[in-house]
DNA sequence: TAATTTTGCTTGCGTTTTGCAAGTGCAAAT
DNA sequence: ATTTGCACTTGCAAAACGCAAGCAAAATTA
C-alpha cells in the first residue's frame, strides 16, 4: 500500500523518502524513550498528532522495516509497537539531533540530564542504549 | 514571514519544526558537498526540487540561521548560498544519516568512498570537514 | 447478561501544502 | 538593441494535512 518513490540514489534523499516529515521521527523518539508504545500512547504525546496521520505514519514505518506490531500480553484489544533493529539503528542519528538542538534551543531539564551523559561518552551511551532496546524487540 | 510554530519543547520536535521535511536537508547536503551553491545549482540536483518549494525552503533555512545569502564576486545577478556555523553543525547528523543509509540501501560508489573514510575515523572526518566548511563562510 | 467504555483505527471534509508550468524583472552577454 | 541567464513569483490543479466524527472488536462495569 504505502509504496515509497525514491527521488534519487542519494542516501540522504532515500532516508528522507521514508522518515523525512514532521512526525515519523517523533514516533521513533517515543519508542526509544518508552521502548514500546500503544496507539493511544503515541496520541498522548505533547505534539498531538492527528489520528489519521499517526495511522499512516505507523504503516509507512512498518512497511519500511523500522517498527513492528506486537500483540499485548494482557489484552487482545491493545497493540504494541516496537522498533526493529533497523529502527534502533536510528539511535545515533537521534542523539545527534538532540545534541544539535541542545546547542541552539533551550531544552527541558530532564532531557538535559540525559544529554550530559551522552556528551561524556557518546559511543558508550549509544552502545548500551542499543543493547537495551534490542533486548526488548 | 516564515514563522515556525513550535509544537512542543522537545528538541527533536523543535528541530523537525525547522528542517523536518523532504527537501530542507537536501539543500544542506548540497551546501556541504559543494560549499556554496547558487539558486540554479540547487535546481540542478538529482531530486528536481520545484522552484517555488526551493524558494520557500531557502527562506525558512535563512530565517532560522542555517544558511545565509552572499553576493557573487563576479556577478550581481548571481546569489551564493552558504551554511552558517549553525548549519555546519548539522554535519554530524548528516553523517549519521549517511551511515544509516549505508547499512540499509545501496549507495552510489563515490559516496561509498567518503563513507569508508568516515567509518575509519568519524570524529576526525567531521572535525576537518567542519573546519573546511567554516573557512568558507 | 446487557450496557458502557476502551482501543485501534477509518471516513468525510475543509484547509494547507505541494508540484508543475508559465511569467516577471533585473543583469549580463551578443 | 536584443537576446539570454539568473533568481525568483504567480496561478492552479492535485495531494497531503488536520480536525471531528464514526466504527467494530475487546474489555470493563452494572
Amino acid at each position: 500500500m504505502k509504496d515509497i518513490k525514491k527521488r534519487s540514489d542519494c542516501p540522504i534523499s532515500s532516508s528522507l523518502d521514508i522518515w523525512g516529515d514532521k512526525w515519523s521521527l517523533l514516533i521513533v523518539r517515543d519508542l526509544m524513550f518508552a521502548k514500546e508504545c500503544t496507539y493511544g500512547d503515541f496520541l498522548k504525546s505533547d505534539e498531538k498528532i492527528a489520528t489519521n496521520i499517526l495511522a499512516s505514519r505507523l504503516l509507512t514505518l512498518e512497511t519500511n522495516g523500522i517498527i513492528t506490531k506486537h500483540g499485548h500480553p494482557e489484552s487482545k484489544a491493545k497493540v504494541l509497537y516496537k522498533l526493529t533493529p533497523k529502527g534502533v539503528d536510528l539511535l545515533p542519528l537521534m542523539m545527534e539531533i538532540n545534541l544539535w538542538a541542545d546547542k541552539y534551543f533551550a531544552l527541558p531539564k530532564e532531557r538535559k540530564a540525559m544529554l550530559e551523559e551522552v556528551k561524556k561518552d557518546k559511543e558508550g551511551f549509544i552502545r548500551e542504549k542499543t543493547i537495551s532496546l534490542l533486548n526488548n524487540s
